[in-house]
DNA sequence: GGTAGACCTGGACGC
DNA sequence: GCGTCCAGGTCTACC
């Protein structure tokens, strides 16, 4: 699940692949900000944290801790449709198929927006900047600091982002974040909605800065698999795979994994490119 | 509905 | 060391 994208490698994760512990840092319902540190354990996920977390907080990271991991996440049907695809079969016995989710909705589409029309490199530096200079620190942790809050992002002018790196994405983030803080956007509810995915890939594309790529990303994040986020290296890959190197678009990379149905976005997401 | 051009930055490259 | 070009999605204006 860590490895399955680049999100483990965003602050404020911090992956540590030697000994298999995953750090994070985030906001709790009192205010107050912790850095927990995620483990694998003989019968499941451990936690641990410095912090003293009260019931109702330590409720809050309990359910945060499976939302991040995806754990609730039934794959019985995917893995069932998989068997016969050697590209993908494998999935099965790796348990693979989770995507590493941060704990709010909010910071996953930051975070997408910032992947948008630059390199990983650029994303790692736009995220590191917003972490550092607006993110909260976390309380018995004085070098670890969580993603910043709509809220501290919606006080800043469109200058102060220009300023952290974010270029041209500035006023798509403060809009966001002035939105989501005002109470007019409510990106949380996206999580546990039961509108149709049509409907949620609209709401996500009325947020400036998210596109046809952003959307499909982020509704993959949220267990919508219908969309495969088609950029450019998926475009390349598709044409290396399947189109002999001539140019494709959208539609192409769309139709090579139309027949995985609505889990097509985990099909592309997982398939086994190298194998021969 | 489709398309061209602008947006911002870092990295590669040539001089 | 400097200037130029390019890659990376999305938005807006225009047809």
């Amino acid at each position: 699940v860590v490895r399955s994208h680049g999100w483990a490698w965003l602050p404020p994760f911090r992956w540590n692949e030697e000994e298999g512990l995953l750090d994070y840092a985030l906001a709790l319902p009192s205010g107050a900000c912790i850095a927990i540190r995620i483990s694998e354990a003989q019968d499941g996920v451990a936690v641990s944290t410095e912090a003293s977390p009260g019931p109702a907080d330590l409720e809050y990271l309990s359910g945060a801790v499976v939302w991040m991991l995806d754990l609730d996440l039934d794959l019985s049907e995917f893995y069932a449709l998989i068997r016969d695809e050697p590209r993908l079969a494998q999935m099965e016995a790796r348990a693979q198929g989770r995507l590493l989710r941060c704990a709010t909705l909010f910071e996953d589409a930051v975070k997408t927006i910032l992947t948008t029309n630059t390199a990983w490199s650029g994303t790692t530096r736009m995220a590191t900047a917003l972490v550092e200079r607006y993110g909260p620190p976390a309380e018995h942790a004085a070098d670890v600091r969580a993603f910043p809050t709509p809220q501290r992002l919606a006080e800043l002018g469109e200058a102060d982002l220009r300023q952290a790196g974010l270029g041209y994405r500035a006023p798509y983030v403060l809009e966001l974040a002035r939105d989501v803080a005002s109470g007019a956007l409510d990106v949380e509810a996206f999580k546990d909605s039961e509108l149709p995915t049509a409907e949620l890939r609209k709401r996500l594309l009325a947020i400036k800065g998210v596109g046809n790529y952003a959307a499909s990303s982020l509704l993959m994040l949220l267990g919508r698999y219908e969309h495969v986020p088609v950029d450019s290296a998926a475009k390349a890959a598709v044409s290396r795979h399947w189109h002999d190197g001539q140019p494709v678009g959208q539609a192409e990379v769309e139709a090579a994994f139309q027949r995985w149905g609505r889990w097509r976005g985990l099909a592309y997401w997982c398939w086994d490119w190298e194998r021969t």
